[in-house]
DNA sequence: TATAAGAATGACAACGTTGTCTTAACCGGT
DNA sequence: ACCGGTTAAGACAACGTTGTCATTCTTATA
């Protein structure tokens, strides 16, 4: 910046004044700082920058995800990334993998380069450590699951509801002995999918048999052997709902190579690639992930408009998409 | 930090001492400062750092994928990631969209915030604006598809061969009329591809009938409509092979729609999750963009790590996994 | 013509760190 | 008691910017 001042014959303070587009320059001046600035191929940096300002902004924020190359996390990473874009915010990514320790130790990396806000799918279930990051300043916006011990802005979809509504289409279908597949207990929406589960069972008069659950899967070959073993109880189920996209992966896995995909209803939680294209296509209650980063990047950037007002939590709906798989009769 | 040393009753210089760890200071005053840095909450800030070593390192690097979102890059960014956080290095991510001025201001971003490094998967062609900040010491890799007008690491997958080896295993099953679906033609990657279908019909001494080959389609449903209108002409084609898993996906549709998917052979280049639960599963010739990212990522650290030599050019192989669609015979 | 008000510009300090240099304290050997 | 050498600690400047304030110049008004 010192040499493109010299090149233009003017003062620092000039220089700065006309990359920050501050009004008190003459036409004449700015433009000769501009010549000189392509002629050194200048390139400010944003880092002192933020440093000096007042509002110490970085225009960067942090993204923590499950796991990055997920499809969930990945749409909700892409619908972010496009509204702090348009605000020539960038995007800090990273994934947690459920592991409360990398939560925080991402979260520190993040903070350690002031970040101006935080995204946070939350691995872990206590979050005091970060009452004195939000004092500092730095917004943060909870999405897809809860902030424990922390009262903070939050979006999340409808888990509970989305599994009663998928429950109960299996049930007016006629069917009795729905099993269900779900993930890991201590993960939030896993353990509302299932109290949707049991709810909208005990809501219809039905009984819950705990022979036909099967909790605390992770990935696709879990859910294979889980739903294999559900299917050869007896009496066996003549349904199954699973709790995740992966699992619903490993249900179906397991229904064809019993060859029961066609006799056996399906209806899984979350959307995927393809689920159109299976035989049969597969029904699901679909989050809608790009909505979910939209609403928490919006809600983010609220705040660092300046926004004070009391925690808002959000909740978005689900919808259930009826293919085929779940309109299988018992 | 100043607050800290006044805690600690030593000198700023001090604490920035047991914070990077030096060796010079007693094991005293280092406890004490350690002490004074848990009372006061104190975090170090980066940036401020970064500015002032001499090294200028920001511990950040900059990725520009096609599409944060979409299988391939996001299984990259996240073996990147990876790689990256075991050496205390955060990623931006980014994503071109194929839009070569977004990809520039991207970058622009990038550059700006001071990264180490780019790991680039180019959208444009023309990379002489990269020069200057090469010339200013960030390290760089391209990904997947090669830079233009800049010596620069790289890191491919060999695009022409993987598709020859799909397009001979076609052949090797009795197959003639091979028609072929292509990506854009201006992508490097859909080029070479496109290159390998006619050199192995070549190489094999079959003639290529234009009227079999459909390039330039950009998703599920422009791959679908022109499977569709391949699958009419007449004598219609054997087997289709799709360069890229979008079109392979809308080549699936197309041949189930006219209930050709069992008596019609399909190969595609790129796998993707399912393709082995289809009816039939799909053959493709499968990319590993794990390893893609690994590789990039040990490039792009070995530069940053001091490495001076010539540009370094990787070529990674792609495998071939018959799963059923491309074994149907003529 | 004198003067106040406003606009354009620059000098300087400061943001939170680390590199360099200096000083102080201590050690063992004569 | 003195020396050279080592080690620990601090003073100060500097990284590349921007906020604050002072200065100069212009213009309109009395």
């Amino acid at each position: 910046m010192r040499e493109v001042a010299a090149l233009a014959g003017v003062s620092l303070k000039t220089v700065s004044r006309v990359i920050n587009g501050e009004p008190a320059v003459s036409a004449e001046l700015a433009s000769r700082v501009r010549a000189a600035i392509e002629r050194l191929d200048y390139r400010h940096n944003r880092a002192a920058s933020s440093l000096r300002r007042s509002d110490g902004k970085s225009a960067a924020i942090g993204l923590l995800l499950e796991d990055v190359a997920n499809p969930f996390s990945s749409a909700l990473h892409r619908e972010i990334e496009n509204v702090a874009l348009r605000r020539g915010v960038l995007v800090f990514a990273g994934s947690s993998d459920e592991d409360a320790a990398r939560e925080r130790s991402l979260i520190a990396e993040f903070t350690s380069r002031r970040v101006d806000g935080l995204i946070i799918v939350p691995a872990s279930h206590d979050h005091s450590y970060l009452l004195n990051e939000r004092r500092a300043g730095t917004a943060m916006v909870f999405v897809d699951r809860p902030a424990g011990f922390l009262d903070v802005d939050t979006v999340l979809t409808d888990n509970e509801g989305g599994t009663r509504e998928g429950i109960a289409h299996l049930i007016a279908q006629g069917h009795r002995r729905i099993g269900y597949l779900g993930d890991l207990q201590t993960i939030a929406t896993a353990a509302w999918r299932y109290r949707g589960y049991m709810n909208e069972l005990a809501a219809q008069r039905l009984e819950a048999d705990p022979r036909l659950v099967r909790l605390n899967l992770r990935g696709i070959e879990k859910a294979e052997i889980a739903a294999g073993e559900l299917l050869s109880t007896s009496p066996p189920p003549t349904a199954l709902f699973a709790g995740q996209n992966l699992l619903t992966i490993g249900a179906y896995r397991a229904l064809r190579k019993l060859n029961l995909h066609k006799r056996i209803a399906l209806v899984g939680f979350d959307d995927f690639l393809l689920a159109d294209l299976l035989e049969p296509a597969i029904t699901v209650v679909a989050q809608d992930a790009g909505a979910l980063g939209r609403a928490a990047a919006e809600q983010l950037f609220r705040r660092l408009d300046g926004d004070r007002s009391p925690s808002v939590h959000e909740v978005l709906s689900n919808r259930l998409i009826t293919r085929g798989s779940g309109e299988v009769r018992p």
